[in-house]
DNA sequence: CTGAAAGCGCTTACAG
DNA sequence: CTGAAAGCGCTTACAG
């Protein structure tokens, strides 16, 4: 491997003016040193420069599953904004796994000025100690049970679970069911303890039978749907609580021929790319997803930026119901309901 | 920051055997020294680990797009592999910008043991430059104009498009578009000729304002679909050349009430996540996507190991033709055609 | 098994 | 502006 010691010795110079060279101070032989580096195809170790000043100019992002649209779209966010700012952005997977993610963040604890975090878990310890180690952490879209003392940016996915729940009551539906993210998740727990207390405030049960555990993979959406069916006494509408899950649904019910939205409603927490192309275009709970990562990104870049730690930040944004075609009043007897405080909204 | 000195002095034992412990080596005092660790809460510094050891045990994956679905599978495939090798995976995008990919790459170079790159375009130099730098490069999806002396995992991108204009050939459309991606990039150069050079075969001429230059991206695919239909006398059918850009057309041929493949018929390359549940459901040129992760990275996994370069490896993977329902004869008096060699094939 | 010591490739006060 | 020198936090022959 060529080093600075060998560019030095061939423009005549010390290792101290190639190193100012490369960092853009003025040297009296640029010229000479530059012509060394090229003809030696010389790349300075990014590793060694970490270790003496301490700076790596990277920030992580640490999510549960980069196939996901919605991670996706946040990272882009992110990126844009590191890009921006002069940062490299070092993109990693957890696979919604606390180990995984544990490994992962002692792993880039030296490597990385600052880490975005959507923590698998929200038991997690790992952000503690990563935190503890000096290394800023941001948490995005999911936090931990005590995590008010990091900076975060999440939705509102208690609000936006009700206003799922107000949309299926309000079309008449009582036999509602929920197939739910992990409980163990901000998101996932956030969004069934929504759904759940906006059904109790309109004296709608909901049985046990009609609450899915579902883990936010695209297999469990499916999944749960066809064991919905075959219930004996299968609901009329069903909330699913992300996009991947709704997905799965979708699949589920076109599998089984179940029409929308005249033998089934849905509504899915979640736009997804091409829902205004279903037939019938599906009705979503929608939130922003680049802005997030922007969001997260801006908050890690200062936070980063700043000597002392100062008091945590907390973003919450508002969710959005986006009314499209695949709700409607349930089949039968039922008539639409008056719901007090619903207001449908659309594209 | 507490270092191993930390722990050796709370140990009472050199940090020789904090390290050696540290890397699983049987030492005296393992129990006390695990319990200094413990209790200063120490995380070894990876950084000055591979600075001694030139290891990191971590390896890069570079994208143009990671919010493209394809190169999320991809993905997903190389990090299992790499996860159950027990590497790290670092991800970066480049934003299909070749100045990205270089500043990423020089960033990498001593921060990965090995790198799966994707390159912006056909013409990069600094794969080059990175493997000179000793970095094995294993480029999969798309290569170099010269970059034999790499291994790779690429698919027939010229057959596959030329399954796709035998399809539309047969079905008897004459007035046939494409909607290309860069032709600076492997697959966007690939399906470009493959498609002409199938064409040309059938004696079907494709005018200059037939063939649209895409990028890639959705936006261009709803673009150019709008500029084919505003044509005075638009085509019957579209190729689009990607995944993103077909849900473009798709989007645009909506906007407009389209009907497909009444009044026209699409077919892309790249299957979709939701074509199934399209109405009508999309027919497609399909791919290894996951798999291509995964052979790459068993690639670079053994080119890391092995100690001399060896000859490079190439793989190419076959397409299919995935027929489903939005293609038919072209309205009006045209017939459908016997093609020699054509047979459909669908899921 | 253990410890003292050298060194990985840089950066950065320090003195000139 | 320049160079000599120390040191970032580890690992690893080497001698015991």
């Amino acid at each position: 491997m060529t080093t600075m010691y060998d560019v030095a010795r061939l423009a005549g110079v010390s290792p101290a003016t190639v190193s100012r060279h490369l960092r853009g101070q003025p040297v009296r032989d640029a010229e000479r040193v530059q012509r060394a580096i090229d003809e030696l195809g010389y790349f300075p170790n990014a590793v060694a420069r970490t270790l003496k000043s301490g700076v790596t100019q990277t920030v992580g992002i640490v999510v549960p599953d980069v196939t996901n649209p919605f991670f996706a779209s946040l990272v882009k966010g992110a990126e844009s904004i590191a890009r921006e700012q002069g940062y490299t952005l070092l993109l990693c997977n957890t696979d919604e796994s606390s180990e995984r993610e544990e490994a992962l963040l002692a792993d880039l604890i030296r490597r990385v000025d600052g880490v975005i975090l959507a923590p698998a878990t929200e038991q997690d310890e790992t952000p503690l100690h990563v935190r503890q180690a000096g290394v800023p952490v941001v948490f995005v879209d999911r936090s931990l049970v005590h995590g008010d003392q990091f900076d975060s940016v999440l939705v509102d996915n208690q609000g936006g679970a009700r206003q799922a729940a107000r949309h299926l009551v309000s079309l008449g539906h009582q036999r509602i069911a929920m197939i739910s993210g992990p409980l163990n998740t901000t998101p996932g727990r956030g969004r069934y303890e929504g759904f759940l207390a906006e059904l109790t405030e309109h004296s709608i049960e909901l049985p046990d039978e009609y609450l899915r555990a579902g883990d936010f993979r695209e297999s469990s959406g499916h999944q749960e749907t066809l064991r919905l069916l075959a219930l004996p006494e299968p609901p009329t509408a069903i909330f699913t609580a992300n996009n991947l899950m709704t997905i799965g649904a979708l699949k589920a019910l076109h599998d089984m021929r179940v029409r929308l939205p005249e033998q089934m409603s849905l509504i899915g927490f979640d736009d997804l790319e091409l829902a205004p192309l279903l037939s019938p275009p599906v009705t979503v709970i929608d939130r922003p997803t680049v802005e997030q990562g922007v969001l997260a990104m801006r908050l890690l870049i200062s936070k980063m930026r700043e000597d002392s730690p100062g008091t945590p930040r907390h973003i919450e944004l508002e969710t959005r119901l986006c009314v499209r075609e695949s709700c409607a009043p349930p089949p039968g007897p039922t008539g639409r309901r008056e719901v007090k405080g619903h207001r449908g909204a659309s594209r």
